[in-house]
DNA sequence: TATTTTTTTAACAAAATCTTAATGAATTTA
DNA sequence: TAAATTCATTAAGATTTTGTTAAAAAAATA
């Protein structure tokens, strides 16, 4: 028997969890709900759904929110739904990575369609969830780093550098690059105190932080995060 | 200078055509304009585009039509743009290949983040980017360079001369283009360090730098990357 | 508010890169 | 063949970039 993609439906009312189960379930995909974001977010770390309908308007948190913690750590489409919203609301959810955006009341089939469009535009992430070079390991759902098995605290900066610089493992990333990720594209990129949360993470998960052997220097250019097996 | 993503704009109503390219160039992309299908598809097959921009109700063919023949070939993203349409026709052309449809009026805000949307689940193309000579081999997406399965180290200077023999393979580089591409036309062009840094390129990337098989010298002319099989 | 943590700035040391110049080898020209 | 031109090679000083430290400023926490 073919199994039949995973869609995980966060969304609170019942109404419409019946529904959509109906719906979905006539079409051949398998069904995972969650009713709250939390259960959501968990739901998504242990079952890896093939796609996630996201209703806004959770009691416990706001859907933007909920989406940017997922995109921290994994990619699977989102479709969201909501009753309706302005320009902006959309515009920053697509933004903050949601691959759609259905108004309610919306037709079943629209949203099937559109389902079928995200999950054939999946891109393949190699780095999706865990993350492992040498003795370093990087779990993006529990923001957790461990080194020699051993859990290493970050701040928040040093954490999203890290993040940028394993997920473009093996790739040299330019100064403007780092700093556009981290501060945005409004900051003059200025180079000189990347330059200290670089040495901050290198003592934090270098042996010998004057001689990295992952955290590397590509002179002239920028920095590069390099995997040893 | 960074070139924005270039969309091209099938639609046969000057005024829309007007809007979007007034909106679109002011968000930095490049704008191709197509009157009809069928130059829309002869535009597409020549330039390029990262993103196309459909209007349906072309007055030449069906926009379903364009878009099934378009997708027999390429898997540029396509957002479909319509005035009102049945659920079955944003279907049919959601399932026809479309990444996304939007009804008009429409925001233009939501049209660039659906844009954005579009753009960022493009998959990339894993051979694009990567040359190969020999046992050189030049991934430009991670600026590494690797003989023999090792990575090279290489300045930014030596790289960029590298990048410019290796994207002109074959092909003679007379001093000046090489100085004009690496030092810019104000530079007086002597040839005298050009070659110190021939020299050092030989010294990383030839077997014997005295006699290179690679990065040949073409007397009197200039340099040549030739392409090994 | 006081304390701690994190971010940002500034200054100097260290390292890498760029540029220049000088010399010898190879090639072309007279 | 000799002279002239072009190319290869080396090395060293100048310049730029990066590493490192420490302290001030800002933000978060208690």
């Amino acid at each position: 028997m073919v199994r039949g993609p995973v869609v995980l439906v966060i969304d609170d009312e019942l109404q419409i969890r019946r529904m959509l189960r109906l719906s979905l379930e006539s079409h051949g995909y398998e069904i995972i709900e969650a009713t709250s974001a939390e259960e959501g977010i968990q739901l998504t770390a242990s079952k890896h759904p093939d796609i996630i309908i996201l209703d806004l308007g959770l009691p416990d948190k706001d859907g933007f929110l909920v989406l940017k913690e997922l995109r921290e750590w994994c990619n699977t489409p989102v479709i969201v739904l909501s009753v309706k919203s302005s320009d902006e609301d959309k515009i920053s959810l697509l933004d903050a990575g949601a691959n759609d955006y259905i108004t309610k009341p919306f037709s079943m089939g629209e949203l099937l369609a559109r389902m079928r469009v995200a999950l054939r535009n999946i891109v393949p992430d190699a780095t999706e969830g865990i993350f492992k070079t040498g003795d370093l390991l990087i779990d993006f759902a529990h923001r957790s780093v461990k080194l020699h098995g051993k859990r290493l605290k970050f701040t928040p900066t040093e954490y999203a550098l890290l993040r940028f610089l394993a997920r473009n493992a093996e790739k040299v990333l330019t100064h403007n690059q780092i700093i556009n990720e981290l501060w945005g594209p409004e900051i003059e990129p200025d180079p000189s105190y990347l330059r200290v949360y670089i040495l901050q993470l290198r003592r934090k998960i270098e042996k010998d932080p004057s001689h990295p052997d992952i955290l590397l220097t590509e002179p002239g250019v920028g920095y590069r995060l390099s995997l040893i097996s």
